[in-house]
RNA sequence: GCCCGGAUGGCGAAAUUGGCAGACGCAGCGGACUUAAAAUCCGCAGGCCGCAAGGCCGUGGGGGUUCAAGUCCCCCUCCGGGCACCA
């Protein structure tokens, strides 16, 4: 019985035992100090919420991630793969609220219960830099970079529309609304509400943001794609329409609107004299004081602003019906003094340009569905050249030159923006101008759970900072979580009152949170100097470390996290903490997990625990399965008779090594190089190398990598009656065991550890180097060239690897087949293509 | 509507530069070992026709370039993702 055991590949018994010894020995997977002499390198996996498990997309995330960081390690780098939490937020706030438990008890029991299973995963983590986002010590510095924002005024309060999630019981930046739902809570639609909040100013990186992203060529163009889609710029010119309030269409009625402009923003300059009204968001300003007088009006825009709310919570603004209201107000085209009608509509947006249009129907597609519904006029003014000529309005490309447009006449589009601008600035009632759809980040959160937000209000200085020396403001642990409205913190009394920082008297703190995604903007500083008391990092060690050399995680923070992290970034460096102006040199997105035809997720039911894969085949060969199932980038498929067909090929590998150890360990003291008994294995193993070796410089296609394994123990296995029977030499089965468990360490760690082991070598295998292909060894010195008729295959015929063009296509002629399928017929042309093919084309 | 991906055996996939389509694995089938099974090992395996030799077809569909196309070009379909009255 016992002797049956120790025939088995036993995972339960290896992997524990490893586990141990690795937690006995935290320089293991330490970064070592920037004066260590080895080049560095920084490999990132996105820090995990702490729900208390982890899910399949976890084990793929960190398996990609932990085989690079090993690889690195064996490539004799000077490698930083931290790990931390990524603590604060409702999940914590919504347990409590279910089973009593407070949120920091709750979070920390996940941490403990996720860390366990990283380790059990075998996940090379320097735990010694470990980050937990809700401890004081690391949240202090969220506070710390509030106060710097807003002294420079990057951290500002105002009054405005924000997204309310019902379900959170918060506001949600403009990033964490998806089709109009909560990011966390798909199907709870986000409402409208008018609430004053804490900005952070990141519009005013937004050139850069957007201009930084042709420089991230380290990128996935998705993502790069994604970032400038959200930023959104374009440019255009404001110009000023002048309110005209010298003849109301019925009579004298005098107002105090006199000389007053309305301005628009128009990409499309060119088209002014087009234009034929106004449209006003329901929202502007103007229209507020229309409708002052006027309780009709008001009723109207009122409908429009309820018809552009209900759109705006049914995520889909494009589907809004157009309706609009005349004001019976008219502005003058400061151009060519035309007077044009004033109308409040509902697909204006207040928040995007100037919240006031002109409309030139004629080349407007929405102006001239508009126009058409309320009978406003349509004239042309471009008249298409080239290839649109005799287009029909409305006429929307800029392939034309204008008409009916007085002195312009005659110039291109492009040519007559320009002009009208200079006109413009010139006779200062326009210019040329910038508009972005990125919006500045809310990041008030009515929560408890979060960073407090260290300002104070107090009623005789206003809003007073936190001091520095009172840093951290803590979060209240003893704090009743309920359901009820408003920031929890708000009903903590101890918390809110407080003696003003300036005067001494009487004051609140504000009570609200910040939003969590502060939090994973800038952690991966914190990684590099994480016990530092005194600032929230020591620049010379994040210098050093920065940027990340390669950072992996899921595109669904395309343009969540990855846009804040930047813009953070962007802020420190401006604050002369860091040099660099980017993150992240390299970003990786990996595919989702995928279990019969969906997403892996609890209300699917499609869910495959981690824990049951490791208990039934061990953490190398569930790790191993998500390499090799599919490409990293793409989506995985789980299979659970995979995981069991690389469970089965680890025992084979097992049964190999420890077979042959004995053998292996007795061929250490001679050379492999020139024994020729076993020149055929050798050469796959050199090719293996090569191709294993290649991915990890760049294409990443592990499932290839691990394909590629298999084929060398395929082969390895093959020559079994050779290698029973001693004819292959020791120091080539040495060479051959020894490299095929290096190459596997990336891969299946417990494993590739035991073997080294039982191969007699000293230290750890991650210590050891990487092997290098030799090129000799790997060479083939005879190919099989295909040989085809009208490119169709014939035969195959050997022929010596350095055979040049004629040779090749004399050993392809004088083959039977080809002989007997071109006699009779003409060879009107071969060719060859030495080391690949052969054609002949035959008539 | 615009922008990115993707579509290859029964299934997951491979083909890195235009050069033998289907490596590797799963499931399947046959055999060895076994009293039997499990495990393991050996072999077969894209489809159709054929006893076989062999032939024909085949990478979502249609066209094209080429001696040669999964790969390049044009058009189309479907699936996934992002953006979208953003003026």
């Amino acid at each position: 019985m016992a002797e049956e055991n120790e025939l088995r590949y036993d995972p339960a018994a290896i992997e524990p035992k490893w586990q141990q010894r690795w937690a006995a020995d935290p320089a293991l997977y330490a970064a070592e100090a920037p004066s260590c002499g080895k080049p560095k390198y920084y490999v990132l996996e996105m820090l995990p919420y702490p729900s208390g498990q982890l899910h399949m997309g976890h084990v793929r995330n960190y398996a990609i991630g932990d085989a690079l960081a090993r690889h690195m390690w064996m490539r004799g780098y000077n490698v930083l793969h931290p790990m931390g939490w990524d603590a604060f937020g409702l999940p914590a706030e919504n347990a409590a609220l279910k089973n009593n438990t407070p949120p920091r008890g709750w979070t920390t029991s996940n941490i403990a219960a996720m860390k366990r299973q990283f380790e059990r995963l075998g996940m090379g983590f320097d735990w010694a830099t470990e980050v937990t986002t809700c401890l004081p010590e690391y949240y202090r510095w969220n506070q710390w970079f509030f106060l710097r924002m807003y002294e420079k005024g990057l951290a500002y309060r105002k009054k405005s529309k924000v997204n309310w999630c019902p379900e959170c019981c918060t506001v949600l930046a403009n990033e964490q609304v998806i089709d109009g739902c909560c990011w966390r809570h798909e199907g709870t639609k986000v409402d409208q509400r008018d609430l004053v909040q804490w900005f952070f100013r990141i519009t005013a990186y937004a050139q850069e943001l957007l201009d930084g992203l042709d420089k991230l060529d380290g990128w996935p163009e998705k993502v790069r794609t994604m970032q400038r889609n959200w930023i959104g710029r374009s440019e255009g010119t404001d110009v000023d329409f002048f309110l005209d309030d010298a003849r109301w269409e019925d009579g004298d009625e005098k107002s105090n609107l006199a000389g007053r402009r309305i301005r628009v923003f128009t990409t499309r300059v060119d088209t002014i004299f087009g234009a034929t009204s106004v449209q006003l968001a329901p929202q502007h300003a103007l229209v507020a004081e229309f409708t002052a007088a006027d309780a009709k009006l008001k009723a109207q825009v009122d409908e429009l602003i309820d018809q552009q709310k209900k759109a705006r919570e049914a995520g889909d603004l494009g589907a809004i019906e157009k309706h609009g209201i005349p004001t019976g107000r008219f502005a003058i085209n400061p151009y060519n003094g035309q007077r044009v009608p004033i109308w409040v509509a509902n697909y204006i947006l207040a928040d995007y340009g100037t919240g006031a249009i002109m409309s030139v129907p004629g080349h407007d597609e929405r102006d001239f569905e508009f126009a058409t519904k309320y009978g406003l006029p349509i004239t042309r003014v471009i008249k298409p050249v080239g290839k649109a000529e005799g287009a029909e309005l409305p006429f929307l490309s800029e392939d034309g030159v204008l008409v009916n447009s007085g002195e312009y006449n005659g110039l291109s589009c492009e040519e007559a923006q320009k002009k009208l601008q200079e006109i413009a600035l010139e006779k200062k009632f326009g210019e040329a101008t910038v508009t972005y759809r990125l919006k500045d980040w809310g990041v008030s959160r009515q929560r408890y759970w979060g960073t407090p937000i260290p300002m104070i209000h107090c009623e005789k200085d206003g809003l007073v900072q936190v001091p520095d020396d009172q840093l951290p403001v803590v979060l209240p642990e003893r704090i009743e979580i309920t359901q009820q409205g408003g920031s929890p913190l708000g009903r903590v009394p101890e918390f809110v009152n407080v003696a003003c920082p300036k005067c001494g008297g009487p004051a609140r703190r504000e009570t609200d949170t910040m939003d969590t995604f502060v939090d994973s903007s800038w952690y991966f500083y914190r990684y590099t100097d994480a016990k530092n008391s005194n600032a929230p990092f020591d620049s010379k060690i994040a210098q050093y470390w920065f940027p990340i050399d390669q950072y992996i995680g899921g595109v669904e923070h395309a343009i969540l996290h990855l846009i804040y992290s930047r813009f953070w970034t962007k802020v420190m460096r401006d604050l002369g903490l860091i040099a660099n102006d980017e993150p992240v040199h390299r970003l990786f997105t990996q595919g989702m997990v995928i279990k019969d035809g969906a997403k892996m997720s609890k209300s699917k039911g499609n869910v495959v625990s981690p824990d049951e894969m490791v208990a039934r085949f061990g953490a190398d060969s569930a790790r191993m399965y998500a390499l090799f199932a599919a490409p990293p980038d793409r989506d995985l498929d789980w299979q659970e008779d995979g995981v069991a067909g690389v469970s089965r090929f680890l025992a084979r590998v097992w049964r190999l090594v420890t077979k042959y150890a004995p053998v292996a360990r007795s061929g250490a003291q001679s050379e492999s190089k020139t024994q020729d008994g076993g020149a055929a294995l050798l050469r796959k193993l050199h090719q293996t190398i090569a191709k294993i070796t290649l991915d990890f410089e760049g294409r990443w296609h592990f499932n290839t990598c691990v394909a590629a394994i298999m084929e060398l123990v395929n082969e390895i296995q093959a020559t079994n009656a050779q290698l029973a029977a001693g004819e292959i030499p020791a120091p080539v089965v040495r060479e051959l065991l020894r490299t095929l468990v290096l190459l596997l360490a990336p891969f299946a760690p417990y494993l590739a550890a035991e073997l080294w082991e039982e191969l007699g070598e000293k230290g750890a295998v991650l210590r050891a180097p990487w092997p290098v292909s030799d090129p000799e060894l790997a060479r083939e010195n005879e190919l099989e060239i295909p040989v085809q008729i009208n490119g169709k295959l014939v035969t195959v015929v050997r022929v010596a690897a350095d055979a040049d063009a004629k040779a090749i296509e004399a050993a392809a002629l004088a083959g039977e087949k080809v002989q007997s399928r071109t006699a009779g017929k003409t060879v009107v042309k071969i060719i060859v293509v030495p080391g690949k093919l052969v054609n002949l084309v035959v008539k």
